[in-house]
DNA sequence: CTTAGGG
DNA sequence: CCCTAAG
């Protein structure tokens, strides 16, 4: 049996909220999510973030993230911000192969197997949650639907705030073969595989839904979005028998008081723009464990298998749809059997690496073991319910209240690092180490202590810590000195960097961040600060020329340096607002010069730093800026006059 | 290719 | 210094 399972974002139809609307705002979305240094993963947490805040506020909108169990949309289209790839997405799969003994996966669409690593670093080193979805393509198009204006954003926030609770599978869905069956999993849950194109049912409909997106034609926007994300999307199609089937699961419904459960999963597929990475990382974004549970009340058998889920959840309320279907059920008791569908578990965070010079088998085989190690390391499933954390697991369904069709979209599931496991979340003691025969040792940063919440702590308790950390994990920076100097963006790099001091053919498979850097091939050009004498001959031509004319004044002023080029010089208006970082990275390198000049020139001389420009240079270059600024401005107001009387006439 | 901006 | 969207 071949199960096609998919690793998946946690996000589910989601629109970006008002102040994500900005031309502004969207741009800087697209470059992002462009990048693939940022997956839309953060992204939409972050935006998720400000959500949930704004629906802390108003209670009243508390029910736009409704439906538990969607798959996520990153509804970002509209306007400008297409999120579309730019590279027509290969299909990356991995598929384990069950010839052999090693269990070795192989990439599928690259034909090269020893193809170097760079080609799918940016695949792997997505930050998308690698979230385990048993939904279909064909379900795909089920999930555009999203009700415009509804905010729903059920996996993370709705997981981590609300819950659920209550897995069960006596199935095993055991990953390596040492991995056994989730600890604490019990139930009437029966895991089944099932044929990849089997559009299914399975997946398919909870009760009744109001929603009606389902029948809404997919937008044209969503339909980018919907290539976008699965442009993120990385096929796994495990033949061995346990894999990562279990990583997620739903559970289908069928017309008895049975539940399938199946395990699909999606992973991420060449992303956006093809980039060349320095480091491969395959990860799981968030290191969240949450899941999602979409309840399903089909008690009387025929309603089955009519919804789909995805639509339930699209329409992001997840809420009502159980709730109409959920009160027939309620009132048969006694042997009545809850049925829930889970829609996905969000894996913990999961990163490899491995040097550029392993082939793509090894990375297979690489991947593998990370996940087979995550899961052998013991996960266990923790119980959301209305937002609680249910931790006796003596009491009955019944006790506990989630039999109550119209309650099951409180029910949360979560995938959670063993408690007698803990260490393994934790920095110092990487969670995944695995044995490869590259020969090579590769050290790892530390975790960032955002992720390590993230791993540690998905519980509904902290809601939004997931999202928070994951985001502003990005900013921690531990950094290598030696890459610092090539690479500013090093510093919130957490990539794994050979070291030289360590031997061993060990490779680390550790929780590092996501965000894998530019390739040391596209190096950076070399800094070449400017010297007094070309401060001086880049002010003399400012004046000259103004601000503005930047080829010129590089022609004029720099003719016969080629290293600097006119958008080295060009000017900023917005000098004095440079973050930290954007100083330090002009001081640094001392481009845009007259940008950092003009700051410089503002700032006060014990803030200045490397070689000391004098005064006489500064006061000049303030006051050209100050006359080309007016100049400039007069132009716009004879601009603006100007059309206004050709409109007028 | 330039310009203009943002990072 | 880098990257890009617009012109």
């Amino acid at each position: 049996m071949v199960f096609q399972k998919r690793l998946d974002y946690g996000f589910n139809g989601y629109q970006v909220p008002r102040g994500c609307r900005s031309a502004r705002g969207r741009s800087s979305l697209k470059r992002k999510l462009e990048d693939t240094q940022m997956g839309a993963f953060e992204l939409l947490a972050t935006v998720a973030g400000k959500l949930l805040q704004e629906r802390e506020a108003s209670p009243a909108h508390s029910n736009v993230s409704g439906g538990i169990g969607t798959t996520m949309q990153a509804t970002v289209g509209k306007d400008n911000v297409k999120l579309e790839q730019r590279d027509e997405e290969k299909p990356l799969k991995v598929e384990s192969c069950d010839q052999g003994s090693s269990g070795e996966t192989s990439l599928v669409s690259k034909p090269n197997q020893n193809k170097c690593l760079d080609e799918f670093s940016h695949v792997v080193s997505d930050p998308a949650s690698l979230m385990v979805n048993c939904d279909k393509s064909v379900n795909a198009e089920d999930r555009n639907e999203i009700v415009p204006e509804t905010c729903i954003f059920n996996n993370m926030l709705e997981l981590d705030t609300k819950p659920p609770a209550l897995v069960s599978s006596d199935s095993s869905i055991g990953i390596h073969p040492s991995s056994g069956p989730f600890p604490g999993c019990r139930g009437n849950v029966k895991l089944v595989s099932r044929d990849d194109d089997d559009n299914s049912s399975g997946c398919t409909q909870p009760s009744t839904t109001p929603l009606k997106s389902s029948r809404t034609p997919p937008r044209l926007e969503d339909r980018k979005i919907k290539k976008v994300l699965e442009s993120k999307y990385w096929e796994v199609a495990p033949k061995l028998e346990g894999e990562l089937s279990n990583t997620n699961g739903y559970i289908k419904p069928i017309s008895h008081n049975e539940k399938v459960f199946y395990t699909r999963q999606r992973s991420l597929r060449n992303t956006l723009k093809r980039r060349k990475l320095d480091k491969r990382a395959v990860s799981t974004s968030d290191g969240g464990v949450s899941s999602e549970v979409i309840s399903n009340s089909s008690k009387n058998g025929k309603n089955g298998n009519t919804n789909s889920l995805f639509s339930t959840t699209h329409g992001g309320n997840g809420v009502s749809s159980s709730s109409a279907a959920g009160h027939e059920s309620s009132s048969q008791s006694k042997d009545a059997h809850v049925k829930l569908s889970i829609k996905s578990f969000r894996v913990p965070e999961l990163f490899i690496e491995i040097p550029e010079t392993a082939t793509v088998g090894s990375l297979k085989r690489s991947v593998m073991e990370a996940v087979a190690a995550i899961i052998g390391e013991g996960l266990h499933v923790g119980v959301l319910y209305q937002g609680k954390k249910i931790r006796d697991d003596s009491k009955t369904l019944l006790q506990t209240g989630i039999c109550d069709d119209d309650k099951l979209d409180g029910l949360g599931f979560a995938l959670e690092p063993n408690p007698t496991n803990g260490s393994h979340f934790s920095p110092k003691d990487p969670p995944y180490l695995v044995q490869s025969d590259v020969p090579q040792l590769l050290t790892r940063y530390p975790l960032s202590p955002g992720i390590d919440a993230g791993l540690s702590d998905a519980s509904p308790d902290t809601p939004l810590t997931n999202l928070t950390n994951c985001v502003e994990s990005d900013h921690d920076s531990v950094l290598s000195p030696t890459d610092m100097s090539i690479d500013k963006t090093m510093p919130d790099s957490r990539a794994l960097v050979p070291h030289p001091s360590m031997s061993v053919d060990a490779l680390a498979v550790v929780p590092l961040h996501r965000k894998s850097r530019r390739s040391d091939l596209v190096q950076r050009r070399i800094r070449r600060p400017f010297s007094v004498h070309e401060v001086e001959a880049l002010v003399h031509a400012v004046e000259k020329l103004g601000t503005g004319r930047w080829r010129d004044v590089k022609l004029r002023a720099f003719d016969n340096a080629k290293h600097r080029t006119y958008v080295d010089l060009k000017a900023d208006d917005k000098t004095d607002n440079y973050s930290v970082l954007e100083y330090i990275n002009f001081v640094f390198w001392g481009s845009d010069k007259w940008k950092t000049l003009v700051h410089t020139a503002r700032i006060s001389p014990q803030q200045r730093r490397g070689e000391p420009v004098p005064q006489e240079l500064l006061d000049r270059v303030l006051a050209a800026h100050a006359y080309w600024s007016q100049q400039q401005a007069k132009q716009q107001v004879k601009q603006l006059t100007g059309t206004c009387l050709l409109l007028k006439t």
